[in-house]
DNA sequence: TAGATTGTTAATCGATTAACAATC
DNA sequence: TAGATTGTTAATCGATTAACAATC
């Protein structure tokens, strides 16, 4: 697979937006779309759709636009969503089973190989199907089987320790749920940051923002 | 609380992570720091610091820097973490209760004043000490309490139906984890979508980009 | 005062939008 | 062919960075 020459992340983080509204183009049963009309369905502009796709690949044709399931497969593909990349979770709280159980991983290009918690309580039982192993098991799985990514759960104080320990078992890229932004030296370790403690203060500002607006408005 | 004259919403989302950091440094005694030392803990400019922070006023002494407690302070009232936004969650299946005893709203401007769900299994159950209310409850709650802001931790296919019932009852912010982007015509309500599908499948895209990347060099 | 660092203006960079020739 | 719509280049817009006078 070569390298995408740099296309910018502002890009690649509209793809999975893409992928989502022609999958329910595709399940409705729609055989072709145009740029414009993706445009307005998803509050885009034509120009934007056509410049993102053609960053990928001319997928379109002249007077015709997309054919929707060829243009839906196309960005199945450059996501890589055909894969399955090793993944183990660490944390099994509530979050982490939430998201073991929910996220459906493997229509989203990777494998959940093993669910991991250093509490006595949790380990054992089952996490969506798959017993919770103890964190001393952590290094042994690691070196037999080679999972790539690591989805963490835990808090914030443990991340930063445990996501180096991982990196040196073989663990190349980080979904990272701490509320910490993991400081990777490493170069070559991709990380993934969802803080969702972050999301609700930015929610905070902008009622407050919204409300304000009506309260009183604003002198220009 | 005058509407601040349009701070971009790039601007906004940094804020949150201004404060986290300067809450740790706060913890650990830090008194003052200059952009320059921020930028470099944050992986930033000294400049967007300075940029970012005169969007608001003027927090820092010339010669001096800023004041970690007081900034701290500062970007705190910005978000409005200091009010309690009324707050009500819809759907206690995994990721719903995950939330709901994971998220301290309090902490982050909200007050989570009720959980409600649909399915007769969960209904009455605690949810971090409160009782999960079935649907038909939704109503009168809101014509009662007059919450403003709804947490959706419920499936796609239900969210923009559900989304339009709140609006009518007065619900003016959503914080949505349904895998949707609400349509919201409406041009008075807040939307923060938290679309960790997508997150996961960028994640997908960054990996595969990664192990390319070192397969075999690109020709730039 | 001299040194440091801000607040703010100007310059640069990157991302989005507009325009249009190419072409199905 | 004529009409439609892409792929792509050029223009615009906004966000980031650099520079420096103001000032603590």
């Amino acid at each position: 697979m070569a390298k995408n020459q740099n296309v910018s992340l502002s890009v690649v983080r509209r793809l999975p937006r893409y992928y989502r509204f022609l999958g329910e183009l595709l399940q409705k049963g729609t055989e072709r779309i145009s740029s414009r009309e993706l445009a307005e369905l998803m509050g885009l502009t034509a120009s934007q759709i056509r410049q993102d796709l053609n960053c990928f690949g001319g997928f379109g044709q002249q007077g015709y636009g997309y054919n929707v399931e060829a243009l839906f497969q196309e960005i199945s593909r450059i996501l890589g969503l055909e894969h399955r990349l090793k993944t183990i979770l660490i944390g099994a709280g509530n979050l982490g089973r939430a998201i073991a159980t929910h996220m459906e991983f493997e229509t989203r290009g990777f494998e959940l190989a093993a669910i991991f918690d250093h509490s006595p309580a949790v380990i054992g039982s089952l996490v969506g199907g798959m017993p919770v192993q103890g964190m001393e098991q952590l290094e042994n799985f690691c070196k037999t089987e080679h999972p790539l990514v690591a989805v963490l759960c835990i808090p914030k104080d443990a991340a930063q320790s445990l996501a180096d320990q991982l990196i040196a078992l073989g663990i190349r890229a980080f979904w990272n749920f701490s509320h910490y932004d993991l400081a990777v030296a490493h170069k070559d370790i991709v990380v993934e940051n969802v803080h969702m403690g972050d999301s609700l203060m930015t929610l905070s500002y902008c009622v407050h923002d919204l409300l304000a607006g009506e309260g009183q408005e604003q002198t220009v």
